[in-house]
DNA sequence: CACAACCTGTCTATCAATAGATAGATCCTA
DNA sequence: TAGGATCTATCTATTGATAGACAGGTTGTG
């Protein structure tokens, strides 16, 4: 069993993807969990930590889950197609928003050090791309087309989210490919 | 002075823009229009009503400012680039996120009459780029561009929101142009 | 070993603030 | 005087947060 901590952090995304920074309590975790909300506030003291921590952890896990180009490069991979891919399995695995489309949306309504840390997630993933772009071709527009692509993904999970269907993500992505 | 119904339409708006459905209150409005929050519930009687409400004002509010594509090309501009301008205008003006896109991300956290609300805000947009495609160029794909078009829109928006500069919008909504 | 000190994780109980919502009175104007 | 618009007052539920207690295990020391 993981800790109690791991199981907070994932209790606690779940319930951002599904309605943002506000849709989510200590008591309702609690409640999840199989703990009292006081020991919630154990691991976490403020809400604003939590939310830092859950955008932290989940930054991590989905850097982790790509890993490096190179990497994916080595297995034959088209870096852009796995990318995209870990977006689509989110949005069919437990259709939900992409937690950074979510949390990216509320930026400007949420404390501080959960901003600092939205930042954080897209600047490494901007990174990531412009690596990969880089990589494919002209390293002059490596970056336009990183910031691209992360835009047209977000919005792909929102617009898809919506309309309650799956062809719109493909749709919408089928530019990238 | 417009009405008391408009007031807090447009308060309501500014504040879910801010931070999304859960980060309006009835108080909070109250204040701001200069009412009792019992009086908001005069003119609407539930959250519910409210936020399905504003999503409504707003989506008339946005198609009506558009005009139609016909309209458009009539005076010789191109009705993509409008369209555009309007999502661009929304961000620089004050600094926060186009309401759909806020509302987009969290469709599935909100009541059913606003969600459904929601969803009309997205397919009349679609409807409207769609048309505008298949008057530029092969009918074919024209709603796959829609759906396109969009999805970039809303996801530069959030991504231009992160990382703070209106640049990010202008690189991530090249491709449209 | 034995005992005290400490740490970890959890609990109960409670607080003040805020939420959405309602009932009933009041005011103003046509 | 009738009705639209607003108010006061209040209810219940939920929120984030804190204080204080307790059990169980670990550690350090004589």
């Amino acid at each position: 069993m993981e800790s109690k901590e791991i199981q907070i952090l994932e209790a606690a995304e779940k319930m951002i993807r599904a309605g943002g920074y506000n849709a989510f309590s200590f008591r309702e975790i609690a409640s999840v969990v199989g703990i009292k909300s006081s020991s919630v506030h154990y691991y976490f003291p403020t809400k604003a930590d939590l939310g830092a921590a859950v955008a932290a952890y989940y930054t991590d896990q989905f850097m982790n889950g790509l890993g490096t180009p190179d990497a994916i490069i080595q297995e034959n991979k088209d870096p852009i197609d796995v990318y995209i891919k870990v977006f689509r399995e989110k949005l069919i695995q437990d259709k939900r928003m992409c937690l950074f489309g979510m949390l990216g949306a509320e930026v400007k309504g949420v404390p501080s050090i959960v901003s600092a840390q939205i930042k954080v997630f897209f600047e490494r993933n901007i990174e990531w791309l412009t690596a990969v772009y880089a990589l494919k071709g002209s390293k002059e527009d490596a970056q336009a087309k990183a910031v691209q692509a992360i835009a047209l993904l977000e919005g792909a999970v929102i617009t898809s989210n919506v309309i309650g269907s799956v062809e719109v993500f493909d749709q919408a992505t089928a530019s990238l490919r």
